[in-house]
DNA sequence: GTCTATATACCGATAGAC
DNA sequence: GTCTATCGGTATATAGAC
């Protein structure tokens, strides 16, 4: 099947990604094997999901700081000892999830502006990817930006250079169009604040779609033509 | 001076509307005198002024859970005893603070498209009244975003209806410029659910527009000119 | 009306048995 | 590799002096 028209369903999208979460557990858990305790790497990632889910459900309902340890243990099925196998602090465990998710996101989102030719194609393939990933790491997109204000200085600047990095790849689209005379977009970057700003309300506001019915896909659309009329595209 | 006329630039927005801290806080005060220990409003009202700035900057920074009753006594010159004489405990300084929010933005919102006429005037003035808004209560709109999800059962119920109160005001105008012709909207909710996203991201994203030295003004010209071309309205 | 001192509970983190 | 028991610290909330 062709794989750029495979991107445009949400299934295929979610099946053509290494999305799920043994996936993720698995890179995770051997870029800090030197830091967790378990060596055996089936059990490891077997908890480390378990972890991972727990704790993005739980900070979900009431933030990651109000989450107790003594909360994850029980959600998890892990004692609190078991717990500091997989981490040494609290602190730890949130660093690990943002940095893995940062780098899923910044490589998905490369590889499909890499595979596209004409600006309008990208940015269209930009915007559906965006928003399927946010759909696929729902919890972990909402995660990271309700915690961001409750990081340290350091971890706040990885997650402020990760939004300014995916609004940067939107711009730059953007600037293309304009230099080559496809799109009427008078100021890139505030265009571009725009865009993602109508992105992540997908992920911020699931609730209200999933009560309407709308899904991944008809929001999507309906995004997708706003911005065509924004940037003056006109659709067939 | 021209009352329309005087909603269009910020620093009279500022003026005209009853939104300093002492305005506000002498309101909390009477409503909730009864729970309340202090009986002279003078002191009273000093002193709740000083709680609920302190209580939006620190849970700002860390999260209104992580926030300590002792962090906030410190920060506001009370003691921990004192703080107790203004409430009955955290969360009914949660409460208090978000009610008197909800109900100031409705009341504000209501009364501008009241005093306008036609369609596209109603909506130029209700996003700008929502920006100028957001912009001088900052503090507020970012904590009640920030906090909603951290809230009671009853407390969600009341921020959830705020949300789509508002969304409501904006999709109820679009569908009158729909049926008087004026608009070409397909899809009045799922439009004003972006509409309502655009306007959230001047709060949300503060730091990323001030860094950039967008005004307020400048964000409120930029986002009507987006929604102005969704709608299919042609400005002069 | 505001203070200091304190009661009680729970937090993150660790030690050591199995 | 996982458990239970427990450490010191800090949280909310209150009692009683001034």
């Amino acid at each position: 099947m062709n794989r750029t028209r495979n991107m445009y369903d949400f299934e295929s999208f979610k099946d053509s990604a290494a999305l799920s979460m043994e996936e993720i557990c698995s890179e995770i858990f051997r870029e800090y094997q030197h830091r967790i305790r378990i060596k055996k790497e089936k059990v490891a990632v077997k908890n480390l999901v378990k972890i991972f889910n727990a704790t993005l459900s739980l900070s979900a309902r009431k933030g990651f700081h109000a989450m107790s340890l003594r909360d994850l243990s029980k959600e998890c099925g892990l004692s609190m000892g078991a717990l500091y196998a997989y981490f040494t602090n609290k602190e730890m465990l949130l660093e690990i999830i943002l940095l893995q998710g940062r780098r899923l996101i910044k490589k998905t989102l490369e590889e499909v502006i890499f595979n596209e030719k004409f600006a309008w194609h990208k940015l269209v393939a930009l915007l559906r990817t965006h928003i399927f990933l946010s759909e696929v790491l729902h919890k972990w997109f909402f995660f990271s930006f309700m915690e961001a204000k409750n990081l340290s200085k350091e971890e706040q600047k990885a997650a402020i250079a990760s939004e300014l990095y995916t609004e940067k790849l939107i711009a730059d689209i953007l600037f293309e169009g304009k230099d080559k005379g496809l799109f009427a977009v008078e100021d890139p970057i505030m265009t571009a604040s725009l865009i993602k700003a109508m992105l992540q309300d997908w992920y911020l506001k699931r609730w209200k779609y999933k009560k309407r019915g709308i899904s991944v896909e008809e929001y999507s659309d309906f995004v997708t033509k706003a911005i065509a009329k924004i940037i003056g595209v006109h659709l067939q």
